[in-house]
DNA sequence: GAAAGCGTATTTATCGGTAAAGTTCAGGGC
DNA sequence: GCCCTGAACTTTACCGATAAATACGCTTTC
């Protein structure tokens, strides 16, 4: 049986010290670049691997983190028509977990009840990231115990919690702007309902784009809609119904946008001749619309990198509430065209 | 600020040795039961979480057998197409892993080299579910180190691990024996490449449910291609360049589907009303694609909740591979029509 | 009465690393 | 030649817990 290769082994092998290779290990500076390269090559033929318990140990474990295991909750309600969404956070969270030597549990959530479920062992766990749509109650059970959170959610408004979101505002201007340089100067705008914290600064952000034109934001070429396929395509019909001349919309998430494609051709006008529409947050299916969609980008493996920081930060050191944002980008599909 | 309290505080406030205080932790004889009573209590006060990296370490390191923990790991080359494929399966797992009291990481992985992860503390899970594209290698390097692994992969086919698939061969069958029964008889095929299991199998379905009703299996109107929209898009032009008759096309896979579509149209065919297609897996897009794609659709969640049983019964009694397979529907939309 | 047994509790070595404080040695400025 | 500097290492001291070995009273046993 192959001996527990651990860094002594290396360091015997290589003639070096133990904190030779640690060094090594940790990209730490004051390594001959000889040394390092033969500790490396010593490493991988050895097929060692570090202890991270030990790691974290000899890192100074007493600082704050108790099982060097953070959570991802992930709130079923998000988990049928999100998941290329939250998938996306998480995996950027995983990594950077990962690379800050810390664990990541995953826990799906079904009943959002305001009580934290059983099988999440919280108290086990250093910090909480939480996706979807917890209820308020649910965040209040959480911080009662203790445990830091981070909460990446699009629609939770006031949450006395820290959170990751869109850089709403500056993206949705952005979105807006690009249609008015497109010359349109009838832009409707469709977007969620105005309880949902992203679509009101979406919202926002796209009167400030028309304000700063010049153009006129008329309330009826507004419609607030349910954030679903189905709200977008009826929210799309209400605003066609209603008669005003429009050559463009914004539409504040994908999703609504996915409907809106339907109502446009339904009503016969074609995308993006009749029609420009630029969407917001680039989930996948959009990629395959057919024209494909001109929508805001998110980083969301950025937005579970940064959370993670975040949750880092409040664990090793409290402070107060910090909402921390991702700047979108805007990426030009076929869905836009100049009037 | 609170001071860490670790064995040692407890110990001193005690007046007792660190032992003691391991040693009651432990739930072991050797302490009288008014030193035992009187350390429990002093634990509680002091509001003491014993250090699960420092208990690991001491405890031998390696043996980390019990930690009630299963990995998940996440290949990257799914991670951005595949995370509405894979998230599904990850709910599942989660949620069953919850339901039998056992802990679910998440790792994702970007680097498909043969050598786990350092980030991934194998030593410390009682099993792994492998999902994405694993090299053979990786699986070889896993076993060695001795976790039982499950595999929830469409693509590595003769690996020798426990794996949980979908039915492909009937469901393939059932997709295309869904055309015959619409009146078509020329039907093509539009397929991954051969090396993919899964790719396979569903060929296979295909020419059973074609040889059962009578019709010729020609080569000619089949096709194996990259498993990505462009793939599928490249393959059907191919399939319509060869200018044999064909009124319908079985596509071994949604995303190969995607890319037929946009083949077809710039074909000028019309769907279904040309050329009715039919595809596999059910992913998220095809849902928002016009028309609707009608295809097999998976229970990923039901995958995922059967890893994690797969998992279980290897861990508690390890037996000898087992390969499960999850059964498909069709959904019907509106890509197929009669001739 | 000395050896042995036994429940308790304490030392001590260790787990696999990390960090901070030495140590060595070559080179450079004056 | 002298002192200083800094790179490249090594020593040493833990991190927080565990296990094995040891010590300490006190009762039993022959």
């Amino acid at each position: 049986m192959a001996q527990k290769v651990g860094i002594k082994q290396i360091a015997e092998q290589c003639g070096v010290s133990k904190t030779a290779v640690s060094m090594v290990l940790n990209n730490r500076a004051g390594v001959s670049d000889s040394t390092r390269e033969r500790i490396r090559r010593t490493i991988g033929e050895l097929g060692y691997r570090p202890n991270q318990a030990a790691r974290r140990l000899g890192r100074g474990g007493t600082t704050g983190s108790k099982s060097g295991m953070l959570g991802f909750l992930a709130f079923d309600r998000w988990a049928d028509s999100g998941h290329s969404y939250y998938g996306q956070v998480l995996a950027g969270a995983s990594l950077h977990a990962q690379e800050l030597g810390v664990g990541l549990t995953y826990h799906q959530v079904i009943d959002p009840t305001d009580a934290p479920p059983d099988s999440v062992d919280i108290e086990a766990l250093d910090g909480l990231l939480v996706t979807g749509k917890p209820t308020l109650g649910f965040i209040e059970a959480m911080r009662k115990r203790s445990a830091p959170i981070v909460v990446v959610s699009p629609s939770t408004p006031h949450i006395q919690a820290d959170s990751v979101r869109p850089e709403n505002i500056e993206s949705a201007w952005v979105a807006t702007r690009h249609l008015i340089e497109l010359g349109h100067t009838q832009i409707g705008y469709l977007g969620g309902q105005s309880f949902n914290a992203d679509a009101q600064e979406r919202h926002f952000g796209y009167r400030l784009a028309m304000q700063e034109a010049g153009l006129e934001v008329d309330d009826d070429r507004s419609v607030f809609t349910d954030f679903s396929p189905e709200g977008g395509e009826q929210g799309m019909r209400e605003l066609i119904e209603r008669g005003h001349p429009m050559t463009a919309v914004f539409a504040g998430g994908d999703y609504l946008a996915l409907g809106a494609y339907d109502a446009a051709h339904h009503a016969g006008l074609s995308i993006p001749g009749d029609l420009s529409i630029v969407g917001f947050d680039d989930i996948e299916p959009v990629r395959y619309l057919r024209p494909a969609l001109t929508t805001v980008h998110i980083d969301l493996r950025a937005v579970g990198a940064r959370a993670v920081d975040r949750l880092m930060q409040l664990i090793t050191a409290d402070q107060s509430p910090l909402r921390i944002r991702v700047p979108g980008e805007l990426v030009l599909r076929d869905s836009t065209a100049p009037v």
